[in-house]
DNA sequence: ACCTGAACACCGTTCAAGT
DNA sequence: ACCTGAACACCGTTCAAGT
């Protein structure tokens, strides 16, 4: 019934393998930071000095070459929400962590619309990594409403709506204004509990 | 200097053109819903039934196709602001205006980036109708903000990333949920004037 | 194990021929 | 004026042959 696993991409221990490997992703980021993520696999091959059919062993699908170019920033992400969960200020906490996941999150065009739908669907490369970042911003948020600094009735899912969304804006903005700090600011104040609520 | 006007599809007087040019803005309407801005051309001629080179003739470019299937949407939705402005309450009108644009401005997956990106560039089809519609805003944000319902200090260019954001996230919301109602109001929220502020 | 690049498939776009 | 569909171009993907 359930779908294959997802592809998952491993540097070979090969000499001439791992140096492709490593080839492949340094052009992918690249390529994708320019281009976006529909960047063409065969300029990434190209400049990455392989032929194409060596692409496609190490990554037979977009979303695996994607995955493997993310996964050191998200890894970094979820690792830096333990860190900010270690913290006196709960609500300080969650803005400087959205903050940080709106960028890492945004690194390029079309990253944002991968991730959310990985989140919801199992059969994806970046599956994992999501998930885990959602458990992530689950805790930190569940902290800041425990502390009352945040409405109880948010559920994790609109706070990654709010996320995903300033992600978005950031990476549609012309490259001279940056909206999302304002945004997800503001954001966070429509959020936050009200002193005068009740 | 400046680059050549963008094109805007017009209407056929002859009656097999008319008749065409109708069938493919239906096709293409359909086909945007359920595949997105991306659908494939020849899919949307072979659904109007006619030749691709037909398709063309009307529309030759992408963008002029959306322009056109969007068209009517668009006016109204500036339209509508029209009488929301001679409204009473201010946010009230603001609110509603911003519900009704995030719903037409996410029809299917693809359309904010493309109007986004047609709000500031002009050598686009759907400028003139992004450029209206951010007038329109603008209106009743400044009204909004003249009544001290929502902070002076918010500009419309930002309230554009609040609709827009929202509007992606409705757009790539897995079927079941609509996370827009939520967002926009907690944004809206956001940015209202507080009671126990200065 | 890994690499290469020709071959195939698909789709967007153009244009000569037709009514 | 408008329509048709073959032709061309481009790019993603596969795979037989090679080291």
């Amino acid at each position: 019934m359930s779908d294959a696993q997802p592809y998952i991409a491993r540097r070979p221990k090969r000499a001439d393998g791992a140096r492709n490997y490593d080839a492949i992703l340094s052009a992918a980021r690249k390529a994708f930071e320019t281009q976006g993520a529909d960047a063409s696999l065969e300029d990434i091959a190209g400049q990455a000095g392989v032929a194409i059919g060596t692409l496609y062993r190490h990554f037979p699908t977009r979303a695996s070459l994607v995955e493997a170019a993310t996964r050191e920033g998200l890894a970094e992400l979820i690792s830096r929400a333990e860190v900010l969960a270690g913290t006196e200020d709960a609500l300080a906490a969650l803005s400087e962590w959205m903050r940080l996941a709106v960028r890492h999150v945004s690194t390029f065009r079309g990253l944002v619309g991968i991730l959310t739908r990985s989140m919801y669907d199992e059969g994806t490369p970046s599956h994992a990594a999501c998930s885990a970042m959602h458990s992530s911003g689950a805790h930190l948020l569940r902290a800041a409403q425990d502390t009352g600094q945040v409405r109880g009735d948010l559920t994790a899912d609109e706070l990654f709506d709010l996320l995903s969304g300033a992600a978005w804006v950031r990476e549609n903005a012309p490259a001279d204004r940056d909206g999302s700090t304002r945004f997800v600011q503001m954001g966070l104040e429509g959020v936050m509990a009200r002193p005068d609520a009740g």
